[in-house]
DNA sequence: GATAAAAAATGACATTTATCAGCTTTTTTC
DNA sequence: GAAAAAAGCTGATAAATGTCATTTTTTATC
């Protein structure tokens, strides 16, 4: 099994904080697992006990409504962590996590996060930075649900997907979403997303070919975002 | 002015975790601060470089949405602390605060709380619940903007009052919101809340008296929050 | 590669919500 | 306590969005 110490994703999240010595003592722990597209990494009221590291691929994170619709809370990638929050506030995870492709992840238990949470003080502060950021973009999700039109929340996840996804060669956006994904990021019926989606193509604004999406005119999505 | 060691508002946040000696430095320098109904105890945009702990009172956290409408993300009371996510995060306020009534706050300059989350680990990793529970309550309020109608935002909304609000002595709800917040709160337009205020008082789930709000039938409010 | 199943697209229509205008009540100010 | 200002309320109407039914296209399966 590979190893923490060497391993260049953990670079992107709070466990770059870790001394050496922790890092080996995790790697020596850890588990591995791939997770194939469309499976539950976990669900919504599951005791997850411990923190997964996103290797590779995209996994969606989504909330059950009380009407039974699911609505995408976030997207997370290469580097991302999932379930610390959970492990934190000691409560069963409030989201579910699906893998939108093949993923690999590695899973650490609790006991050995809150074992540094606790004796390693660069390694806490980090993780508070964290959900710190997280917690105002948060705040900025919900002014935009509670104020945007489906139209500007359309065109503002597709700036998002743009600006932080890489493209397939031709350009497209690499990762892939269902029109029924994209209906749950923007919190809408399918339908409405697909016939806003076409009307975006028919403007020019994107290109539409199959699953694949080409973002042709960021600046124009950005005024309308905006609620030009 | 008053001492730390000696206030029992401290007991109700992450401060209760540090020790009588911190207390009594974080007491020495911290500033006491009176802040009447309407005016803005801070904006969106300001470094604060500092946490304040609210001793009485309550306030609302706006944001201001592209379109030029505030929308609450919270109310704050007795007890909570305002400004920790910027301080950690290190960012400019993202939220301004506007006292909803007369408010008694007391301020703690940022040097001394960052100089706590160094050296008190048991102080860290309450701050670190906190924001987690935080979280977690923001992706509920996001499925809920995304999924839900006006209506069934307004019953969760007079529910949350209900339930997380003390009653004056004829039992209404002790916040004195405007129709404007309240319309800020649930994400909507004025008269669509005041609308359906009116239609919750026809069907006798509560009682409107000028500002006071009265909850007459919670079990039902419920009923509508979830849908039916 | 034919068939079945799933996803995407479109139209018609219903419902929800926003907007604007005008009116009434309450609050503030002098 | 009268006048002005602000807040609250209501109706009419427009715009946005949801729902349901149907068709077309894509994907999966044998």
């Amino acid at each position: 099994m590979s190893k923490c110490e060497q391993c260049i994703v953990r670079q992107l999240n709070s466990l770059n904080e870790l001394t050496k010595d922790e890092l080996i003592r995790i790697s020596a722990c850890k588990t591995s697992k791939v997770i194939k597209k469309g499976e539950i990494l976990f669900n919504e009221g599951e005791y997850i006990n411990g923190v997964f590291c996103i290797k590779d691929g995209v996994c969606k994170v989504t909330k059950m409504s009380d009407n039974g619709r699911d609505q995408i809370i976030k997207l997370v990638k290469k580097g991302d962590l999932l379930g610390e929050r959970s492990l934190i506030s000691e409560e069963a995870a409030n989201l579910r996590a699906t893998a939108l492709n093949d993923l690999e992840v590695c899973f650490i238990p609790k006991e050995e996060i809150v074992k540094d949470l606790k004796q390693n003080n660069n390694f806490t502060m980090s993780m508070l930075k964290e959900l710190a950021v997280s917690l105002r973009e948060a705040d900025d999700v919900i002014v935009d649900m509670a104020q945007k039109t489906v139209k500007q929340r359309l065109a503002e996840t597709l700036l998002y997907l743009h600006n932080n996804y890489t493209k397939t060669e031709n350009g497209a956006l690499e990762i892939q979403l269902s029109r029924d994904d994209i209906a749950s990021i923007i919190g809408t019926a399918t339908e409405s997303a697909i016939r806003l989606l076409s009307s975006f193509k028919k403007d020019e604004l994107i290109k539409l070919k199959g699953k694949d999406i080409f973002i042709l005119n960021p600046e124009k999505l950005k005024k309308i975002a905006e609620g030009f």
